[in-house]
DNA sequence: CTGTTAGCGCTTTCAA
DNA sequence: TTGAAAGCGCTAACAG
């Protein structure tokens, strides 16, 4: 059982001050003769510094706080592990928290990361509200919203319109003519409403609404509403929502393309592995991650940082939607 | 912009000592009408504990470190999520440092989890080594292994050797006679050498090993080396491996499962999707996450806590190994 | 370049 | 039941 070593153990070790060894560890004003002293005395004691010390004095600590709506699932685990490439080069370390895809949870996440006095916030947001915009005036934490925009916000995102666009154009050359669109809840206003308007501005057949949530399972279960509109192409919002109805489609052994055509938005490998394979948007959410992290890291530095709208996906065409 | 809220403004507005708010923040000795007081000031100024204060002083103030191989796999979304869902519930929060499925750096999350001083600590491990074990008697912070034994740690992990022996009794019952299996590198214990051996008890026909990582790319690339020894079934040491290997032999226009079977370990979704669906082992990551999180919390109230293998997993037979 | 000194915001004896 | 005071481990002036 090691005792916790703390920079006064160091020092003593050392034959210095305390704050001769703090600086060895931050700015580095120290002559070379100390600075290998203390080294060593570190490596001997095995010193590390004591990050809520530090952080109480500093109230700079590199820690940065993380809104995200799930963590088990594609699109966050990949964003996550772009943000967490960037910031572990930069040695911040984040706590995060899961919104579970509720818009209150999510701005309790935001107050309790502000109170508890980290460096910055980035949220992976599942849509802006009148509350979001008025917490955020109270709050002078840095923080970048991820995946959803707004004029009065930091926000950095994917073109969801251009994305829909992108599929529209594709299915309206294909030239179907009726189509079923599965869409989620315009509270989302990223996925819910610009993706898919994007689409309706590129795909000129019927275009019939269904609503569903985010998951597999319910696309499942509301996929035979679909067949009553005749369709001869169905767009799920997402990949799931897309392979939910893949299911029931080949459970009723409708051919695909053949009898109905299928497509989805999210690039998911799983996407790739489906028989036949999915016509999808693929986005980059792992790019998208690292330059969140980019920027909220320039925000810290005092930097300007412009909201942004990125291209990072493209159009892959598979057999879903060709023969 | 408001300014940071501290103890010291709510005692302010109640009129009463920071150490009267404390203690209504804490244990709760107090009187009733301050308590009114108190809480109504608290509301009114938007207080929160700054965690890193009430950290420097206490000790323990519900963080968890967890470390993870990496963040954008399903099994450690599924198990982080697990680990999450109960700790959030006990208003613990937790960062998440990744090892890059790396054992050096394991080992570098683990030393500066126990010098930042979090009260308890999450190893979702790639192996145990000597070095870690040696580490762990050092350090006094409550930590629990996840995914690997050892009989020095508190671990909590799948029975992998039984999960092997249920997928061998099931190729061994379908009279495959020639399987390839696809392994991982020996040094992670459970999936290299359990699963294996487990599979191996229980499967009688020949078995030819070929390594790889865990990547479906890394198994696609590595499956031409399969056919040479005419398999009549594959196995993938995860269903990604699996998979890699699904793609390649479709593209060779090879039939799962009538000309060569397939199955894997893990239960993906993307196992149900693919075509054939693939049968695997199914885990429940996301249980063995809750039962880390419940077990992290009884070391932490100081009970003691009995190392397990689980069996939370089940044979999910699908169209890759039967007609 | 280095040591002394004074806190960061909170909890926790100790008296009252 | 409450307040005063001390101090967690660290950093940051300040003087030397």
């Amino acid at each position: 059982m090691v005792k916790k070593v703390t920079i006064s153990d160091v020092a003593k070790l050392a034959g210095v001050s305390k704050s001769t060894v703090s600086r060895y560890l931050n700015q580095g004003y120290i002559s070379d003769k100390n600075a290998a002293i203390i080294k060593k005395a570190i490596t001997d004691t095995g010193f590390k510094s004591n990050f809520f010390a530090a952080r109480l004095k500093t109230k700079f600590n590199k820690l940065i706080g993380i809104v995200v709506p799930r963590i088990d699932s594609y699109s966050a685990g990949q964003t996550l592990a772009g943000i967490n490439e960037i910031l572990t080069q930069e040695q911040y370390q984040s706590i995060i928290v899961t919104s579970e895809l509720d818009s209150t949870k999510e701005i309790q996440a935001i107050h309790q990361f502000n109170q508890q006095g980290v460096d910055a916030i980035i949220v992976i947001s599942v849509g802006i509200t009148q509350e979001k915009l008025s917490l955020m005036q109270q709050y002078s934490t840095p923080t970048i919203f991820v995946g959803q925009q707004h004029p009065d916000l930091n926000y950095i995102k994917l073109n969801d319109e251009k994305a829909g666009m992108l599929l529209g154009q594709h299915l309206e050359q294909c030239q179907f003519k009726n189509c079923v669109y599965l869409n989620v809840n315009k509270s989302d206003k990223a996925i819910g409403i610009e993706r898919c308007q994007g689409f309706l501005q590129a795909f000129n057949g019927n275009v019939h609404f269904i609503n569903t949530d985010f998951s597999f399972e319910h696309a499942y279960l509301h996929a035979p509403e679909i067949l009553k509109f005749k369709p001869d192409v169905i767009v799920g919002a997402t990949d799931n929502i897309a392979l939910g109805v893949f299911k029931y489609l080949q459970e009723k052994n409708i051919k695909i393309p053949n009898d109905i055509a299928v497509a989805g938005f999210g690039g998911y490998p799983v996407s790739e592995i489906s028989s036949p394979a999915l016509t999808t948007i693929s986005f980059n959410f792992k790019l998208l991650g690292k330059n969140a992290a980019f920027s909220i890291l320039k925000l810290l530095v005092g930097k300007t940082f412009h909201s942004c709208l990125e291209d990072n996906f493209k159009l892959l065409i598979r057999s879903s939607t060709q023969l």
